[in-house]
DNA sequence: CTGATCGGTTCAAATAACGAACCATCGGTT
DNA sequence: AACCGATGGTTCGTTATTTGAACCGATCAG
């Protein structure tokens, strides 16, 4: 791995529970040594990608993200495409609905919408990422990922989120099949208790799985009629995300989506 | 320099004008050796920074930078602090208002907004670079610079974009001692022709000037009436979005404000 | 066909990254 | 006050990574 990359991993080490970091914490959660963290950050930070803050020196991600990042959409109108569809998705089924896109090897928040149908919703911090074996988002794209992708992130270790999160490769491999059976895939309370999710998978120009859209709802609400509408719902909306995204669903997943 | 500065240097090579560019353009752009483009570009697009797409293999700024940008806001919310702001000033005037940003030694747009008090107005492309010596907001930054970075910007070779343009060194330090006079700055067609602006400096926390926030507006509709409304909305503004930001404003321009 | 691009790859030489050890400083504890 | 364990930041000889001229195959225009 080169410098570079080793400099943009220090990057995703800021997430939404933790924005501001140390640089001795930096070095450690990065496991590199401590100079080569402070020479890496100083880079950095001479490019505005982080700026530090405070008495305490900490980091924080730079506002040069914001300049690139407003570039990109204005190129690749994907957060402004996507949340007409995910409000309308949301309003649809009264629950939370949010979509997510494969980056670096990643699955990561990019948008998402509250109903305000219910008092009680499942709340979305975005931008965070997905664990592939635990939301249904990260099930729909293992389904649907080439076969080398999924043995990779299959055979790292998996993390037990709640008592009901799959671990098992093989079980989950089971699942992955299920998913393909149907084109669209369900979790229960596998990334946190009591909240159940469904999602479908969204695909690219080529028609390779890059992301997925999802709704979230509080379990006791997932009843099969419920599940129904949802489901019709979410591959309304997904079908819908992955043509103003560009890309085109791959026949064999529109035929599914008409048989459910 | 080094490497990730390097690779952190293409990623200003996209802009609005150009938002795809191919391997050996880029590698001209910046000067370096195509196989270095190629392995900083490959590290870039590992990490999402940057995709390629279409047959020509061209590369885009990519979506990872989504996700930090979104993390970014989160935990400082820039823009969205600044877009009422923004708003609220662009009705008061009638005029097209935007702010700008101290990035890594250059003043990079943030946001704008339109007045709808006229057909014609000044259209702004964000996230673009604004040059110090012929806008307004480059002015007013230029002008509360510490001294050794106002004459690194000042030794440079400056691009004389219109007949309008100031490019003499002596002549603009005159004009920035004018803006130092009044605490605003003034430009008239030295961007582009036909188009003047007006642009108040903005401050962080330590009292040192972050950037710039500005209305431009056609030449002919800027009557001496006018300017003083501008001035009189930009300042109130401005004090307004120094202090959203977190910063505060020096006592000594707080002074020519008052007097202004 | 020729020539001029393009994106991508190779390999020896040169350069830049590395990391252990080191400072100075800060807060809390003894 | 002395001490401790943190912190952010710096140094310097060793080492491994980056570098760039040359090359490859493909594409396109004339």
């Amino acid at each position: 791995m080169g410098t570079v990359s080793k400099a943009l991993e220090l990057l995703n080490l800021f997430t939404r529970a933790q924005p501001l970091v140390g640089l001795s914490e930096l070095a450690r959660l990065a496991r590199v040594n401590k100079a080569t963290c402070y020479r890496l950050m100083s880079e950095l930070q001479a490019q505005g990608l982080v700026e530090q803050v405070g008495s305490g020196r900490e980091y924080r991600l730079g506002p040069a993200l914001l300049r690139l990042a407003a570039l990109r959409e204005a190129e690749v109108p994907t957060r402004d495409a996507a949340m007409p569809i995910l409000q309308a998705l949301a309003r649809a089924t009264g629950e939370t609905a949010h979509c997510s896109g494969l980056i670096a090897g990643e699955l990561r928040m990019l948008a998402f919408a509250y109903s305000s149908a219910h008092a009680m919703k499942v709340m979305m911090e975005d931008a965070d990422t997905l664990p592939f074996h635990a939301t249904s988002s990260g099930l729909a794209v293992l389904a649907y990922m080439t076969p080398n992708a999924r043995h990779a992130v299959l055979s790292r270790p998996l993390e037990q989120r709640t008592l009901a999160t799959l671990i098992d490769p093989a079980q989950l491999r089971e699942k992955l099949a299920r998913v393909r059976a149907t084109g669209i895939s369900q979790s229960a309370g596998g990334f946190e208790a009591g909240v159940d999710s469904m999602a479908v998978p969204l695909f690219d120009a080529l028609g390779h799985c890059s992301g997925a859209l999802a709704i979230a709802a509080p379990s006791q609400r997932m009843e099969s009629e419920h599940i129904a509408q949802i489901r019709y719902e979410l591959i309304d909306a997904g079908r819908q995300l992955t043509t103003v995204w560009g890309g085109c669903v791959p026949d064999e997943i529109a035929q599914r989506w008409l048989g459910a």
